[in-house]
DNA sequence: TGGGGTTAT
DNA sequence: ATAACCC
């Protein structure tokens, strides 16, 4: 309830709307944009309309959370509120609140430059991930009872597909008025998407929306392949045909730690034992048992800053039996498996140098309560095509059919 | 740049 | 296993 959704694009605007008050708003059968968004006649603003009585239409909802992690601080801690506030990850604010914000503190600043900026900066741990992971599903599950379609994004955004709940309010209206209705809306800017390719296309000559409107099909495909090419042109057009594809519960599950150097053997296992006994905890929460393990380091090196390698494994069956068995000793068979695949990307004879660990539990699946070779166990939605987890349902895909 | 996530190849 | 994308 207390949480503030960006009513559009994080324009640094002050007008703010709870949560709530947004998903009644939308309930309400309201048509979005707010008040104050760019209009077409601003620079780089463009404008469509909706086809009138076009049955394909879809109507999505976007609910963006305001420097989530920031709010989830300032509720668990009300004093916070109305100081200047940064969520500090190792030696960066990663976030910040308004009141930050407006005394020029920046999202992903420097700590050191931050508090230059800004001596009162008030800042405290983000590190630990637990609470805001928490609040986001519950962000999430809140929607969920407006329309069972919800696409999470990040721990902070959802995309609601509210096609029918609009429906069924334009079938209560009479004709006066449904004719007085109208729908605009707006592209925010002109900036062609995610980095690697945008540096591609700007190899191209192209740098805005327009450009790749109107650049060449056959070269483009010719330059990214004929998926992105056709399907990032369909998106300068403002088409996406894309489903809002229901997230249900995640694919998997991780920990991460960075750090300026581990050196040696025993510092990483000390590490990685860590870090898998927060993953045993929340797997545990689940309910569902993973049946693959993956350990990814990060080398340090001047150049190729992102690169990662990584190792992975299936868990073996005695292992996975073990989970959610409380009294066994699941540590020591895992954290044996995890050396096992840190000495196969690390000679550890030779001095190594490494700036990141990370532990990933995946292929999660729900428990095998039926029988083999019961009617039961070929009638079991999980051990078929479909899978559950609490309340969720969701489509498995054939990669994760081996048992079979 | 942190500490997460997903899908495609 | 990696690379790209998202937050």
């Amino acid at each position: 309830e207390q949480l503030g959704v960006e009513p559009e694009e994080e324009a640094g605007r002050d007008e703010e709307e709870d949560a709530a008050q947004a998903m009644e708003r939308a309930e309400a059968g309201e048509a979005g944009g707010s008040p104050g968004a760019p209009g077409p006649e601003e620079p780089g603003g463009l404008t469509w309309l909706v086809p009138e009585g076009s049955s394909s239409s879809r109507v999505i909802a976007h609910v963006d959370l305001d420097c989530f992690y920031a709010q989830v601080e300032m509720i668990s801690n009300p004093e916070l509120k109305g100081k200047p506030l940064g969520v500090q990850q190792k030696y960066l604010v990663v976030t910040c609140n308004y009141e930050a914000r407006k005394l020029g503190v920046k999202k992903l600043m420097n700590v050191r430059d931050a508090k230059e900026k800004c001596p009162q900066l008030v800042l405290v741990n983000g590190e630990d991930l637990t609470r805001y992971r928490e609040m986001s599903y519950k962000v999430t599950e809140l929607l969920e009872e407006f329309s069972p379609v919800v696409e999470r994004l990040g721990f902070d955004e959802n995309f609601v597909d509210l096609t029918e709940m609009v429906e069924k309010r334009l079938q209560q209206l009479q004709s006066d008025e449904l004719s007085a209705l109208t729908v605009s809306g707006h592209v925010y800017n002109n900036q062609c998407i995610g980095y690697k390719t945008a540096k591609r296309l700007e190899a191209l000559g192209i740098s805005s929306v327009h450009d790749l409107q109107t650049f060449s099909p056959k070269i483009l495909e010719k330059e990214l392949g004929i998926s992105v090419a056709q399907r990032i042109q369909k998106l300068s057009f403002g088409e996406d045909t894309s489903p809002v594809t229901p997230s249900g519960p995640p694919q998997s599950f991780s920990e991460e730690d960075s750090f300026k150097k581990c050196s040696s053997e025993v510092e990483a296992k000390n590490k990685i034992e860590e870090l898998l006994a927060s993953l045993l905890n929340r797997v545990c929460q689940d309910g569902r048992k993973p049946h693959t393990i993956r350990l990814t380091i990060r080398r340090y090196s001047s150049e190729n800053h992102c690169s990662r390698e990584s190792r992975q494994c299936p868990i073996p069956s005695h292992v996975i039996q073990k989970l959610g068995t409380g009294n066994c000793d699941v540590m020591t068979p895992m954290v044996d498996i995890l050396m096992k695949l840190f000495r196969n990307m690390v000679n550890v004879k030779m001095p190594f140098h490494l700036t990141l660990l990370s532990v990933c539990l995946c292929n999660l699946k729900v428990l095998n309560t039926a029988k083999k070779g019961t009617i039961d166990y070929y009638l079991t939605p999980s051990l078929s095509t479909t899978s559950q987890s609490g309340k969720r349902s969701f489509k498995m895909k054939d990669s994760h059919m081996e048992d079979f």
